[in-house]
DNA sequence: TGTCACATCATGTCGCGCTA
DNA sequence: TAGCGCGACATGATGTGACA
C-alpha cells in the first residue's frame, strides 16, 4: 500500500515537465538529469545561460565537455563516478566557467537514478550559486574576525582549529556558525580563498606552480594541484594554459 | 545551546614516474 | 634536470549522536 506522499512523489516524477517547470524558476539553481553516457537530457534554464547556448535543445544531447570545454573532462569523470559507484555527492564545492570566461562559485549536489531493474539509468544533480553572507545574521560580527584572519592568512599554513583558538570559538561552533552565515565550512571558506588567489596568480603572474602552490599556503604543489583541479576541473596548467589564449 | 566521543571522510606529505 | 601529476599512507577535519 502506498503512502499519500509515495503517490505524490510518483505522479510528480511521471510529471518531469512540471518539476523542470518549478526549476526554470530557480536562476541562481542548475538542474539536470543526465542519461548512462553523462549526456543532458533534461536541464532548466540556468543550465542553458551558464553554457551560453540558446536553448534547451542546444543542451540536450550533450556532455559537459562538449557545452564547458575548460571544465568538461572532471565533470565527465565525476558523472562516470556517481553512476559507477551508486554513491551520491552532496554540497561539493566547484568553480565553474560560464561561456564568457566568468567564474562562479557553485555547490554541487548529484544523486544517481535506478531503473525498475535497479540498475543506474542516469543521475539527476543541481549546482547552487554560492549565496551571499547573511549579514543581517545575529552571529555575522561574531564571524568577521575570523573571515579576517582567513583573507590576512590565506596563504599561510593554518588550522582552522587554531583560527578558532584566536577568536575564542570552539571548533563545532565556528563550524555552525560559518555554515549558518557562509553557507560554507570554514575549511570549504579558506580553500574557496586560496583558489581564488591561486586563480588570479596564475592569470597575472609568470609564477611557477610550485611557487604558486606555496604562496597559497600549500607546502606542496602536489596536494595544491589536486585541490586545484577538484574544484576547478582543470589542473593549474591547463588552467593557465586556457586563460593565455 | 554547547561539549564530548567516535566513526568516517578529506587533505597533506612523501615518493615516484613522466615529459619537455 | 626542473616542473608537474598521480598513488599510498598518515593525520586532521567533519558528521553525528549522546549528554549536560
Amino acid at each position: 500500500m502506498m503512502t499519500e506522499y509515495e503517490m505524490l512523489f510518483k505522479a510528480a516524477g511521471r510529471d518531469l515537465a512540471l518539476v523542470e517547470h518549478i526549476f526554470d524558476r530557480l536562476p541562481d539553481v542548475l538542474f539536470y538529469i543526465k542519461d548512462r553516457a553523462s549526456r543532458y537530457v533534461i536541464v532548466n534554464w540556468a543550465v542553458v545561460e551558464q553554457s551560453g547556448a540558446k536553448s534547451k535543445e542546444d543542451v540536450c544531447g550533450r556532455t559537459a565537455d562538449e557545452l564547458f570545454p575548460v571544465s568538461g573532462y572532471s565533470t565527465l569523470a565525476q558523472d562516470m563516478q556517481v553512476m559507477n559507484t551508486g554513491k551520491q555527492i552532496i554540497d561539493l564545492l566547484r568553480l565553474y566557467f560560464s561561456a564568457d570566461g566568468g567564474k562562479q562559485w557553485c555547490l554541487s549536489t548529484k544523486y544517481p537514478i535506478h531503473g525498475d531493474d535497479g540498475e543506474i539509468q542516469g543521475l539527476i544533480g543541481i549546482s547552487r550559486r554560492l549565496p551571499r553572507p547573511d549579514e543581517n545574521h545575529l552571529n555575522y560580527k561574531r564571524l568577521n574576525e575570523f573571515l579576517k584572519i582567513l583573507e590576512e592568512d590565506c596563504g599561510k599554513k593554518m588550522l582552522i582549529s587554531e583560527v578558532a583558538k584566536r577568536v575564542s570559538l570552539s571548533v563545532d561552533i565556528l563550524e555552525k556558525l560559518s555554515k549558518e552565515i557562509f553557507h560554507l565550512t570554514p575549511k570549504q571558506l579558506l580553500l574557496k580563498m586560496r583558489i581564488d588567489l591561486a586563480c588570479t596568480l596564475l592569470e597575472n603572474s609568470d609564477l611557477s606552480v610550485t611557487d604558486i602552490a606555496a604562496d597559497c599556503g600549500y607546502s606542496d604543489h602536489s596536494a595544491f594541484s589536486r585541490q586545484f583541479k577538484i574544484a576547478t576541473h582543470c589542473t593549474p596548467r591547463e588552467y593557465r594554459t586556457s586563460k593565455a589564449k
